[in-house]
DNA sequence: GATCGGTTAAACTATTTGGTTAATCTATAC
DNA sequence: GTATAGATTAACCAAATAGTTTAACCGATC
């Protein structure tokens, strides 16, 4: 039974994945990771010396999956619109299917903010050239002086806050996890909508200018 | 030294709120939030029986306040444009003050789902009826079948997000303090004319109708 | 000055938890 | 076949932690 289609360190990173994901560093158990990766404690300590490595490990993956996609799509020579869109579609899929990982990202940075810079730096997010790409295709594509961080601001928030908040909602509204789900379904369209909408307006009158 | 200012409960709860606020349930120690509140850890089960209960009571308190305010402001007859820079406005000033709030929120409601349920049914949110407002509203002043549960989703993501993301977003950008909370601080009228320029933009090519 | 609620200090319990160790198993090389 | 190195296990350890108990103390009030 011991499907060694995964090797015990994949086994064991995808059970560290599960358990911190779920739970944060300090409500995870050793145990429990060991527990459902199906093998002994002692042999998480074997191939990952401590549960801060192990922690590492989760949060580096996280981190650059999520930032990674992001970066991509942000420099891509696609219009806005499409940009956004497929940024959220993206974050959408990924997220419906593992809705912790934004709770995750921030919990480690709130609960052990010294243990991750060493991983920020490793992203080469570079977040000058990202703005003045923004900057650029804002001016050319709506000849307007929008403050590209903002922008890129009201973007994330728009795309992530819905995914965090997803157990929040759910229960203040009352609504079935389905129910959520065609909700950010609905979201892939109606937010770049949204936004190029807002984007229009400012044609007109110019603010957000800094 | 007792500083009787303050009975010892307030002393116990606003210590309680400090430690909890920033680590959590699991993160937080009882004898850290005894010695925050400067005594015994005896008195602190004398008052609080166990450390659920008085996490409980620090939760319903974070819970009320942020919910109670958000409730005043959306069901209030201001027009919408307004209302958002009230909301945006009390939040980013709270936040700026106790920037771990909403983490703390969405902390407890991850890992604490059940113990939570009593206190959001007595909060009285009804959100049916605060839809029914805000549908009324937009249709009142912008003429367009908006949907307003997106809409309001819309305006919670735009606000509370970027002060959840603050420590992230600071070091992906390497912002000083001072930098973000001017940051913050430009929203406050960034993001209402944001809002209100994509509300605009429906007015012309409807979208967003369920 | 006896009583009583609030408070302290300190020892103690029971349990959990990250981490370690020494022995065992397994597969490959010789 | 057996020696060797790596993988795996069961048992164990030390520290931390929530919660309890007990005895004493303090200050007000009766």
């Amino acid at each position: 039974m011991t499907s060694s289609l995964q090797s015990t360190e994949e086994r064991i990173l995808k059970a560290a994945k599960k358990v911190f994901h779920r739970k944060g560093f300090e409500g995870a158990r050793m145990q429990e990771i060991a527990d459902e990766a199906g093998i002994n404690k002692a042999l998480l300590h074997y191939y990952f010396r401590s549960k801060e490595n192990l922690f590492e490990a989760v949060f580096r993956d996280a981190f650059l999956e999520l930032t990674g996609y992001a970066k991509t799509v942000f420099l891509s020579d696609n219009p806005i619109k499409e940009k956004i869109h497929k940024f959220l579609g993206y974050y959408i899929a990924i997220l419906n299917e593992n809705s912790y990982i934004p709770w995750f990202i921030l919990n480690a940075i709130y609960t052990r903010p010294g243990t991750m810079k060493a991983i920020f730096d490793n992203a080469e997010l570079n977040p000058p050239e990202l703005m003045a790409h923004l900057q650029h295709q804002i001016k050319t594509e709506y000849g307007s002086e929008i403050n590209p961080f903002h922008m890129w601001l009201n973007v994330l928030s728009l795309s992530i806050f819905p995914v965090i908040a997803k157990p929040l909602i759910r229960e203040i509204f009352q609504l079935p996890e389905d129910a959520y789900k065609q909700i950010l379904e609905q979201r892939k369209t109606e937010v770049p909508q949204f936004i190029a909408n807002a984007l229009k307006g400012y044609e007109q009158s110019d603010s957000m200018i800094e």
